[in-house]
Parts: structure tokens; C-alpha cells; sequence
DNA sequence: GACAATGTTACAGT
DNA sequence: CACTGTAACATTGT
């Protein structure tokens, strides 16, 4: 399930891999991240993009498997492996990105408390994990992230943006920033297919709280983390702490 | 064979 | 129109 961390992570180790290197007479000449999309943009002006939603894998130099839907080829023989179990992920070839730059929310890394604020303002009656969710809204957190936000933050999922404290808001922008920047540390998460551009495993599972821990005892308080329905989605959380 | 996984989108409702 | 909620869709392993 790659969200911002871990594609963050695939950014960061194909930009020393990749850059430089030629696919089809196209030099790459850098990579970049928007919401959980990857762009690796070419010295001619057209661009790469990928979407591994689900089970997708990029993987430099990896060997070939029964879900390798697609290689890319450089000049120099070395390999980019495009996995995808499920299918429901894709790339394509665009000659510019300026859909993709503005079709999301601002990046959650680079706003300021104010900001953060004042999008909270505009969704006044949205339930708080479906909020951080939603890409329009903010881009690159998916269910992992928010449930992970939001225990640290002490903040039910289901509370509606209007009725949050000051105080809560404040702890929700801090923690967004916290927890993004620890996954990325440790490489973001490997709950069932995800892996690095490696092909290496994240880390950050270690330091999940909540996620996928229904029955499980809460580590600050004890009380047994529950799941709920929320939006369509499961929300894991602290019945205890988060308020 | 039903179900769950999740980001995205279409559409219904307020 | 703006916002919110729900369902459907892509596919496959369990």
C-alpha cells in the first residue's frame, strides 16, 4: 500500500540510480513525487508517471516475476521492474505534468499550521480520516498514514472537522509531519506487497500503533484498538485516547 | 465463491 | 454550486 512514504522512498533511491541513464534515446534527468504519484521526467520535457495503488513495485535491477507487468530497458542494460499483483496500478508517457502538478492538495510536508487550518475551514461537516484521505483535500495520505496520525495525535477518526480544538488541529498538522517524516526514515511500510526500489522491505511497520491492530492492546493506555467502517474504509484506533 | 484490500470516480442527496 | 456520503470499479489471494 504505497502511500507518500513509500514512494518517497522509490523517489529518493531511483534518483541516485536512474538519473543519467537513457531509456529509448531519453535521458532521465530527475525524478519527482506529487500525492503518491512517481514522475521520472526525461531532458526532452516528457515525463513517466506511475500509480502503484495497491500492490505495485519498482524495483532497479530486480529479476523478473510472475507479476512483472512491465521492464524498462536502459541503454546501459540495466532494469527498472514494474510488479503489480492486483493490477490496479499503471504508468504512462506524458509530454507535460501540469495536470498532475494541480489536480491534488497541497503536499501535506510543505504547508504551514495556518494553511493546514484554513482547508480544515472549507470542510466544515467531513468526518476527519476520510478528510486526510482525500486527495483533493490533501495529497498522499491513505488509510496507514491517517489511522497512524490520528492515534498519535489522540483524535477519533470519525470527529467532523468543525468540532476540533484548536489544540487538536495543531497536534493533527504536527503529527502529520512527524509520522510522514519517521516512515520515511525507515522506508515506509511493508504491510502485504510493498518493497523499495531494492526490492527491500520498509521498516515503519515496527512503529505502527493502530493499523491492523484490532484486539491488540493499546500502548498508552491498554484498552483494546478497535476497527470501524469509516467512509468505506477501516479505521483502526484507540477507543481510549482518541477522543 | 464470497470477501477484503484501496485509490479514484460517478452519482445521489442535502 | 458546494459539500458529504455511498457505491462501484479495477483484480486476485485467502
Amino acid at each position: 500500500m504505497p502511500e507518500l512514504p513509500e514512494v518517497e522512498t522509490i523517489r529518493r533511491q531511483l534518483q541516485k540510480k536512474i538519473v543519467g541513464r537513457v531509456i529509448g534515446g531519453r535521458k532521465v534527468i530527475g525524478l519527482r513525487r506529487r500525492a503518491k504519484i512517481l514522475i521520472i521526467d526525461f531532458e526532452n520535457g516528457a515525463s513517466l508517471i506511475f500509480h502503484l495503488k495497491l500492490t505495485g513495485q519498482l524495483i532497479f535491477n530486480g529479476k523478473p516475476s510472475q507479476y512483472t507487468r512491465k521492464v524498462f530497458i536502459f541503454d546501459d542494460g540495466s532494469k527498472l521492474i514494474f510488479n503489480d499483483a492486483r493490477k490496479f496500478g499503471w504508468w504512462k508517457e506524458v509530454k507535460e505534468t501540469k495536470k498532475i502538478e494541480k489536480g491534488f492538495g497541497p503536499e501535506p510536508l510543505e504547508i504551514d499550521l495556518e494553511t493546514f487550518k484554513n482547508l480544515l475551514i472549507k470542510r466544515p461537516n467531513a468526518k476527519i480520516k476520510p478528510l486526510l484521505m482525500d486527495q483533493k483535500f490533501i495529497a498522499g495520505i491513505g488509510n496507514i498514514y491517517s489511522d497512524e496520525i490520528l492515534y498519535a495525535a489522540k483524535v477519533h477518526p470519525s470527529r467532523r472537522a468543525k468540532t476540533l480544538k484548536d489544540k487538536e488541529i495543531e497536534q493533527i498538522f504536527q503529527n502529520i509531519r512527524k509520522i510522514l517524516d519517521e516512515a520515511i526514515k525507515y522506508q515506509g511500510s511493508s504491510v502485504e506487497y510493498y518493497v523499495d526500489a531494492c526490492g527491500k522491505k520498509g521498516n515503519f511497520v515496527k512503529y505502527h500503533k493502530v493499523y491492523q491492530k484490532e484486539g491488540q492492546k493499546c500502548s498508552r493506555c491498554g484498552a483494546i484498538i478497535k476497527k470501524l467502517k469509516i467512509g468505506g474504509r477501516s479505521a483502526h484506533f484507540c477507543p481510549n485516547c482518541q477522543k
